[in-house]
DNA sequence: GCGAAATGTAAAGGAAACTTGACAAATGCA
DNA sequence: TGCATTTGTCAAGTTTCCTTTACATTTCGC
C-alpha cells in the first residue's frame, strides 16, 4: 500500500532514525513502510497518524473497494 | 483496540459468517476481532471501513498518544 | 572526491494476524 | 422445552509484521 510518510517525515526535517525512535519502533521498521515493503499494524498506522496529526485515510492510500 | 464492528454488522442483519464471506476473511477472524482477541491488519481495516462506509477512526476506538 | 550521515536490505528469530477444522456454549424462535 | 442457528474458542499451521545485527549503497556537506 502506497503512503506519504517519507513526505511527512521530510515536512518535519526528521531522519528515520529520528521518527523510528519517536513512534517506538525500529528504524528498519521506519525504512520498510517508507519503501513499501510492507504496511504498519494497525497500532502503529494509528500512532503514525497520531504523530503526523492526519488521518490514516490521508496518509495510507488505498483503492476503495466495492462492496455492492 | 475496542471497535463497533459487531454493532455495525447487528445494523446491517448480517450474521459473523456473512460478513466474514463479503470481507473474504474467515468467521473466526471476524469473531476475534469483535471480541477484541486480536486487531486486524492495516489492510483488513481499511476492507472493514470500506464495507460500512465510515472512516477507521470512526470504526476502530484508539486512545490518541502523545507527541510532545 | 572524500568522509560522514542517512538509507536500503538481508538473515534469523519472535510475535501477531490469519487459516481450517472441530466442538462447546449461547441465543433465539416455534 | 427443544432444535437450529449463531457465536466463542481451541489447536496447529502459514504468513506478515517487527526485532536486532550487520553490511552495502546512496546522499550530502566540505
Amino acid at each position: 500500500m502506497e503512503n506519504r510518510v517519507e513526505e511527512l517525515r521530510k515536512q518535519l526535517g526528521l531522519n528515520q532514525e529520528e521518527l523510528a525512535k519517536l513512534l517506538k519502533v525500529s528504524r528498519q521498521t521506519v525504512s520498510s513502510i517508507e519503501t513499501g515493503k510492507y504496511n504498519p499494524s494497525l497500532e502503529l498506522a494509528f500512532a503514525i497518524s497520531d504523530f503526523f496529526g492526519k488521518q490514516i485515510e490521508e496518509i495510507f492510500i488505498h483503492e476503495r473497494e466495492d462492496f455492492e
